[in-house]
DNA sequence: TCCACGATCGGCT
DNA sequence: GCCGATCGTGGAG
């Protein structure tokens, strides 16, 4: 399948979180490839009050006004990590936040990153559902921290590709969930009736 | 320098 | 359904 080029990161920020519905997000761990198809996302703009880079760029925020096609991993609620796309022109400051993708390779992988191990057992329903339908979860299943931080998409290590065409009809727009500004926007987008879609 | 709080999760009631 | 964990960050002072 094709790597997704920088002009497909450089559009409207809106447009890139619904056209990530159904690629496939690729990491390369050694000769281990973990990926998963983006079922899940979560759109911030620069002039949005819940978006990190609202108020200017910071220490913390400083990748999210490189170009379109980078990754922002941040840290939060004193445990977990949450990984986004960095989309738009350099120097605006916005992403999209992954907020659940289906396993598709590497399960036995995200299994020793999400629960310590990775026993057949365990890829029993309950503990394969709960692998990655949620934004800490996938970033723990998929070995996303500081460290990944500011990653470039466009390199060979973490990447995203082509994948199921997602028809505009199999798109749900919502609002977006854990934040208490700007609740009225609705910039959630998942795709319909997939199980790997997070709770709530 | 200080301190309130967060783009969450899992365990407990 | 509710609540606690746990700490880096940044806005306030």
């Amino acid at each position: 399948m094709q790597k997704l080029p920088s002009s497909f990161y450089s559009r409207r920020t809106l447009t890139i979180a619904k056209s990530l519905l159904g690629k496939i997000f690729i990491r390369k761990i050694g000769k281990k490839i973990l990926s998963g198809k983006i079922v899940e996302v979560e759109a911030y703009l620069y002039n949005d009050p819940a978006c990190h880079a609202y108020r200017g760029m910071t220490e913390r925020n400083k990748v999210m006004f490189n170009e379109g096609g980078h990754l922002y991993v941040y840290f939060t609620y004193g445990i977990h990590y949450c990984a986004n796309i960095v989309t738009n022109k350099k120097g605006i400051g916005e992403a999209v936040l992954i907020r659940a993708v289906e396993p598709i390779g590497g399960i036995d992988v995200m299994m020793k990153n999400r629960f310590g191990k990775s026993d057949r057992h365990l890829e029993g329903d309950g503990h394969l559902k709960n692998l990655t339908n949620g934004p800490a979860k996938f970033a723990q299943a998929f070995g996303l921290t500081k460290k990944q931080n500011g990653v470039s998409l466009l390199g060979n290590e973490i990447f995203i590709t082509d994948g199921e065409k997602i028809s505009p009809s199999r798109i749900v727009a919502t609002t977006r969930i854990g934040i208490s500004v700007a609740q009225e926007k609705k910039w959630r987008f998942y795709i319909k009736e997939s199980p790997w879609v997070s709770k709530r």
